[in-house]
DNA sequence: TATTTGACCAAGA
DNA sequence: ATCTTGGCCAAAT
């Protein structure tokens, strides 16, 4: 576990149910403009159920990616879990995203 | 120590 | 709206 990893995921613990953060936000959370790192950080420790990976999406709405990977089928997923919470995700992209953003303060 | 690599981002064309 | 370019910085190799 990187440092950073861990002031990234322990800020994925304060997003709320049923919302969103961004790489961006997350990595202004943290304290660093690294936001290209945070994927890699997801990249290389999937701890998937523990951490809800699934509530980052990319800054202009659309989803990212999941489990290391990009395709339409590990998206769908993504999507799917996203749903579960109450977020709507169409064409790949976060629907009411500004509604449902939540950034760090 | 040096180089490569992105689940990225913003600005142009 | 889509595509390309350049910049960004921690982690992996």
């Amino acid at each position: 576990m990187t440092p950073l990893a861990k002031k990234v995921y322990s800020l994925l613990d304060t997003v709320p149910r049923g919302k969103v953060t961004t790489y961006k936000a997350l990595a202004h959370g943290a304290g660093t403009k690294a936001y290209r790192a945070i994927g890699q950080i997801m990249k290389y420790n999937p701890n998937a159920p523990e951490t809800p990976c699934h509530r980052v999406v990319a800054t202009n709405g659309t989803l990212g990616g999941y489990m290391g990977k990009t395709d339409k089928q590990t998206l769908q997923k993504k999507i799917d879990l996203l749903k579960k919470e109450g977020v709507e995700v169409k064409n790949n992209r976060i629907l009411n995203f500004k509604n449902i953003f939540y950034s760090f303060s």
